[in-house]
DNA sequence: ATATTTCGGTGCGTTATCGCACAAAACACA
DNA sequence: TGTGTTTTGTGCGATAACGCACCGAAATAT
């Protein structure tokens, strides 16, 4: 039996926020598994089978409309927890979560998360400060969609992105971010032409380059900084690479 | 010193919910007060003073933004709670919370919630669920922002007001709604007018009243339908006056 | 009773985004 | 090397919402 190892575990934030002492505990039910790009994890009404700590990989929590729209609430990465629905008693969302980024992660079963939680420590803080985090996250983009222009949402969508990666190199077609931003693909197209044009990324077919990060701060609406900076103080440090 | 009565405190569906054992013990904490139209209880950032459990008054979520547009990402009346943040652990929000329509409600200290929340009974589980429900309203504002066109959003944030107040009329001008909806007046007007034309509504300078509730609702983006049954879902009954 | 303010209705040119169509480029693979 | 597929680039008319300006009606204040 393989056990996940301290270091492993404290790729995930949350799970690195924990004294040692409750690691270890914690860490004993903890499986690793990997994930592939557009692996969806639930759909929108599924039961949860797992609770998951990102290491490396990323996931995008997506709505579908009647319509047959689609549009983004939030990222989780290496920062958080895929499945607070699971602690906070409904069990089921309303949201499909779907593998932005391919990479690892460390899985949880829904009773042994209930049951940490449970014991109303360390762990059961983090996991409500994270949710309180996550709400934010959500509630801004809410605002960004209404009022922001898909230019700087792209920004904003990169930077996120970005955050949550290891690499400076984003694996994402212009197609796939349009389904996450709900705009279309060509206004993705437009917008990351005009970023390139700044020199902010460079664009290729598949993916994306940030070139310069501190220009793309810049050029991004204020949503992004107020969700990070509520991160920090929330979760004790952010996952920006601003001071990385 | 007059005490909240058990009937009083139970036309908050949340602490409707609440066993008799669990209200008498928790109404002691609790301290009536009356919220006029436009009152702010907190902005973004500010330390939370109460928690709030309104009986008749409504309490709407605003964001400002820097190019000074606002929009709503929540509704909260007598289904809820306002003040999550205080039991998640940020103690702030990134949030406005103002009173969208005059009543009265319930106030609790910080101190008393948290306690509460601690006690890990019937109440902690009661605001973990709510917590999910108002998540799950604010996503669905997010995508909605993002996937709908102003009318049914109109029609959808009337009925979530309508469901939480006792009257068929909203006292409110076009220029307010537009505030929540993070829209033009104008638009408000054209819509409002629209919705008019049909019979569902009945407009009049500064109340709207509801006259065809089953035409709005069949009116309404999906959106609305998908937070009410999730609302029905995560504590035990809605709010919805569908079958009132 | 009159003046002032607030709110709703309307018109009009501007802008952002959409929907569609199609071509060019990059890539995958036989 | 050639062929099919995926992804990106571009054009163009349609549409929804915007910003502004102004008027009139309704409510409120003096």
């Amino acid at each position: 039996m393989a056990g996940v190892t301290l270091n492993q575990a404290r790729k995930n934030f949350l799970l690195g926020s924990l004294q040692d002492e409750d690691l270890r505990r914690v860490i004993n039910k903890l499986e690793p598994v990997s994930l592939s790009l557009g692996e969806v994890l639930y759909e929108s009404g599924d039961h949860l089978e797992f609770a998951l700590f990102p290491t490396t990989a990323v996931v995008s929590l997506l709505y579908l409309m009647e319509n047959g729209g689609t549009a983004e609430i939030g990222i989780i990465g290496n920062d958080g927890i895929l499945g607070v629905a699971l602690f906070l008693g409904g069990d089921t969302t309303t949201s499909r979560a779907i593998i932005q980024s391919a990479g690892e992660g460390l899985r949880m079963k829904p009773k042994d998360l209930i049951e940490e939680f449970g014991r109303a420590g360390r762990f059961q803080d983090l996991l409500l400060r994270y949710t309180q985090a996550i709400m934010t996250q959500i509630s801004q983009t809410a605002v960004c969609n209404r009022l922001h222009a898909v230019e700087v949402q792209l920004c904003r969508w990169l930077l996120l992105s970005h955050d949550r990666l290891d690499s400076d190199t984003l694996v994402m077609t212009h197609d796939l971010i349009s389904n996450m931003l709900g705009v279309r693909r060509e206004g993705i197209t437009l917008a990351a032409k005009k970023l390139a044009a700044k020199k902010f990324i460079k664009n290729s077919r598949g993916t994306i380059s940030i070139v310069d990060r501190k220009g793309m701060e810049d050029a991004a609406c204020e949503c992004y900084e107020i969700v990070n900076s509520e991160y920090n103080r929330l979760l004790g440090r952010g996952i920006s690479r601003t001071f990385a």
